[in-house]
DNA sequence: GAGTGGTCTAGACCACTAG
DNA sequence: TAGTGGTCTAGACCACTCC
């Protein structure tokens, strides 16, 4: 267990992160699940336990894993509440944060034009399925975001299966189709709401509006989800932290 | 250097962190300035380097401090590049981010209302220094910002001095008055424009535009600067990681 | 070559969880 | 009580920077 030269350099715990990624990316430990502990890996991979500890330690950090003293390293999942605060960003101006309501509007199959296929890193023309939803907070339309998925991915996902879900669509994603997102890109922008968004969020057309666009990642930076959402920011404000 | 117990229980590496903090905050180190070496400080400390390294990697996990190999170990400070875009997250749609020109309308000395002496965690009443200003990317005016802080920390600040100050405002704190800007918490929302804003960013009134008020923390999350800003996202927007 | 941070090891012991 | 992650140590050696 050594490969190092001078230009190629790479920790041994950087290779080991490596082999842990590539096995969370094939799948073989599900969302959820424990890993291995740290002295069967440092076995199996035959270096020592602080180099394993080392790998994982970066992993954690990178939100993919999870530790719990006594009880093992689990592969995050996004059925914790914290994550969904570092997913969904919208706080009320006053009160704390409630699970919305979710929903959905519109759900179809479409083929990927130009722009999203550059996005998602697939071929323009692939197919890619569509959905628009509505989030609502206590019985106010605080949301409106149209999702855009690669079809290969998602193969099977329907109207049906969305709205019988409860909790987040991530969370439907990593248990019905072993893919979960790991980090995501947002740009917002203010505009003026259409006359359609303004309708079904209440408000006056022209009305100012958060436009939040995202692409999701999952392991190994590859893009696999991308939204577009018109948050109306009267009673609620988008969180950032800078640091 | 042991001082545990079942219920307040700290590791050493976690006390450690606490002197080298107490030590930038007692301005021992000065923003850009080389802290002792990890033996040195081991030394001093009575422990392990390896506890030692633990301590300050957490601290540069927090960007308070950067490591340089081969050279030291070093105060963080706003001079750098990357630093910036940490705290300026406004991007062009299409190009390469650029500094902005920074054209100040007014600064006054004033008294802190209820409101930003709660934030500030000063008293009402106490000193405050107001400043506006204008951010021009390009030739065009894209922010419109006030910014709040209070006059104890800021004493002998001024127009001239801010004018004079090539670089960030967060650099001139730094270096001219000791306070390093660490970490900050945003709030969101899209409005439209009042009458003088519109004027100042060249749009109409009531065009949408995304408000940001922000909060930033010295060492030890200590507030010591508000701001609010008026964004134009008609040819920039925000960015926002998730993870 | 000397000094700094970075990696890796082996071993001891602590804290937490569960059966 | 056994197994897991968490802490701490001491020592060896590597990579990088500067003189």
């Amino acid at each position: 267990m050594l490969a190092m030269s001078s230009p190629t350099f790479s920790p041994l715990y950087r290779q080991i992160k490596e082999l842990l990624l590539d096995s969370l990316r094939a799948g073989e430990w599900r969302p959820g699940e424990a890993i291995p502990s740290e002295i069967e890996l440092a076995t199996r991979y035959r270096v020592s336990q602080g180099t394993v500890r080392k790998a994982i330690d970066e992993l954690a950090g990178e939100n993919l894993l999870v530790r719990r003293q006594g009880k093992g390293t689990f592969v995050a999942t996004h059925g914790e509440r914290q994550v969904r605060f570092r997913f969904l960003r919208l706080s009320p101006d006053a009160g704390e944060p409630v699970a919305p309501e979710r929903r959905l509007l519109d759900f179809r199959r479409a083929r990927a034009g130009a722009e999203l296929a550059r996005l998602l890193e697939i071929k323009s023309g692939d197919p890619a399925l569509v959905l628009r939803r509505l989030l609502v907070f206590g019985g106010d339309p605080v949301v409106l975001e149209e999702v855009w998925l690669p079809g290969n991915l998602f193969k099977g996902l329907s109207a049906v299966a969305i709205t019988e879900h409860k909790g987040a669509l991530y969370n439907l994603f990593e248990t019905q189709f072993g893919t979960r997102m790991v980090r995501a890109e947002e740009k917002l922008k203010a505009v003026g709401a259409d006359a359609p968004s303004a309708e079904l969020l209440g408000v006056a057309p022209s009305h100012a509006l958060l436009q939040v666009e995202r692409l999701s990642f999952t392991y190994g930076d590859k893009p696999v989800e991308w939204r577009r959402g018109l948050y109306k920011t009267d009673r609620h404000h988008y969180r950032s932290e800078l640091g």
